[in-house]
DNA sequence: CTGAAAGCGCTTACAG
DNA sequence: CTGAAAGCGCTTACAG
């Protein structure tokens, strides 16, 4: 590759002036403008990225530190939506090969020493280390559904609550009364804001909660399966089970199955994600649909303007939540008699 | 943060020094050692990446092109192996926002502005010029699913040919005879040898091929759909179809259910890759098994390989396929008359 | 409008 | 065993 100092002296120029044709710089003359880009030309001269982010500080990448699996659909909905934003941003992407177990490992440290310009987070408990000393160096940061907040982070996320208050009034007004939730990770706050909803839309009909009718999980078709079971050894059995996210309502409707009952004639389910394959399935899931990427792009355009400038407000987002109703509920097989509440 | 110079000074050594007990160099006292040691770890001083890759020209980076949708369940679980393969091995992934359309736009001046170390490619047509360039430049690359391959350049693929043919096989044994093929976009190597593998199918049963029977698609699962009613609108339908992708036969599928007709019962599908919806699909899909995430993995170790040796060889792998057989075929319903040869 | 010089944070011969 | 110096490829005051 020809350097900026070939270009110079095939234009009979100072580097210095080569450095300013190429940032722009309007105290140029015309004429040697000229030189320079024909240099530039006849060089193929691109210039060298590392070399003018170590004096410029700026790196023009973002990393990105995913701790979920790329196969999740929800992950992969988030990237296409941070790919999508970051087209034409002259920013690249950066996936950083953290160590978040190994107590030597710092992400910070590994952040500064490729000198990002700013990082999206997604996954990570609120409670790691990480978090907390992300916020304190001030490197530009956003949180995907997280609530942390600092100087120079700010936070995106679906509007969790309302979206499975919305699922447990759909079902109600199916005339369920036996609502089961199929809950995430207890701590992460995605959990508790979708558990809270839950929770309204018991209160909201004043149907009791009840401690045996939640049941955590890890997001995935095992632990749908694996909580369904449970559920339905109850001596009351859920008429309609609510689950927080696609993946689990399959494993769970998978498990309602093999026991020998229906999806949605025994047993009404419903997701939360809306993953393309929720549609494909059979039957056909009703399920809360999120903007995850809506949220990928917002996160991208809000976190390169936190670092075009200093003073941008670390921003607060909600992206609104919706049901989407299609075949795995249904009215309520059977009148609920009254020993329920 | 800390620079060497911070260090040295703490120390009271010179920034050579601090650089060879850093680069772990045995010329060093065990004395000066411990107190440059000291320092670092004093002033929580790590060396500055980038910096360093300035002077030695290895930036520790792998770049990654890909051409496809993070969203396509492929490319998830490729991204998932090359991220295993990456986890410890000191290397981050960059993934470059190209912008192949734009003729001012050049991928190989994108990499070497970012002193990448190497590249994987994937999803890229052969005949892109930046293929050719990339080969020409002398930059370590693996080529996933193409065929081409240069000094500095290797590539991986599925056993694909045999893929297809033992899917055909499976259909002939079953009694079928009418058997399309829903390809994919033509032109492509993976395409090419797939398309191989059905005539190969064909040829070893003296079932003659049928050009109405072969529709191009471009693997999506709305190319399913649209191919599908093409091959049901012919005068003698197909009894089966083998698809180029599992998301095209749950197009196929649908299409064929939307028509009043089920699969297996009147006509049996079978689609490759197997991700991981295969399984929860119904019919669960018969398919080619694609080791993907090991191609992920072989990808970078291999990758890495050629960027650690200059002749190291670059590697020319064929990862094996298998026919996963599940609900969605099942022997050809009626006998085929005469009158198909 | 142009260029010499210092510096970003490192490494690497080379001399002592 | 240690350090002064040059250099990787750039940008940025500053002087002229």
């Amino acid at each position: 590759m020809a350097s900026i100092h070939d270009v110079a002296k095939e234009a009979g120029v100072s580097v210095a002036t080569v450095s300013k044709v190429i940032n722009h710089y309007p105290d140029v003359s015309e004429k040697t403008r000229r030189k320079v880009k024909n240099a530039i030309e006849l060089l193929r001269y691109r210039p060298n990225v590392i070399a003018r982010g170590l004096v410029t500080g700026r790196s023009w990448t973002v990393g990105v530190l995913i701790n979920i699996p790329f196969t999740n659909p929800y992950v992969s909905m988030l990237l296409e939506g941070i790919k999508t934003a970051l087209e034409n941003s002259g920013y690249d992407l950066m996936r950083l090969s953290a160590r978040l177990n190994d107590p030597d490992y710092s992400f910070i440290d590994h952040c500064q020493s490729r000198n990002l310009d700013g990082v999206v987070v997604f996954g990570v408990e609120k409670d790691h280390r990480s978090i907390q000393e992300l916020i304190e160096s001030g490197i530009p940061t956003m949180f995907v559904d997280t609530d942390a907040t600092g100087q120079r982070a700010g936070n995106i996320t679906t509007d969790n609550r309302n979206g499975v208050h919305k699922a447990v009034r759909h079902l109600i007004e199916l005339g369920h009364q036996r609502i089961a939730y199929l809950a995430g990770i207890p701590g992460q706050p995605v959990n508790e804001s979708r558990l809270a909803g839950y929770l309204d839309g018991l209160k909201a009909s004043s149907i009791p909660y009840r401690e045996e009718y939640v049941v955590n999980g890890d997001y995935s078709y095992d632990s749908g399966i694996q909580g369904t079971k449970k559920l339905l050894e109850l001596a009351q059995r859920p008429t309609a089970i609510v689950c927080t996210s696609d993946m689990t309502a399959f494993g769970a409707i998978h498990a309602i199955e093999a026991q020998g009952l229906t999806v949605p004639g025994d047993i009404s389910v419903v997701g939360f994600d809306n993953i393309f394959e929720a549609e494909l399935f059979k039957p056909a899931l009703t399920t809360i649909n999120q903007h995850i990427h809506s949220i990928g792009v917002k996160s991208i355009e809000e976190l390169i303007s936190m670092i075009k400038s200093a003073d941008y407000p670390p921003p607060v987002v909600t992206e609104p939540s919706s049901l989407i109703v299609r075949e795995s509920t249904a009215r309520c097989p059977e009148p609920v008699s009254g020993d329920v509440h």
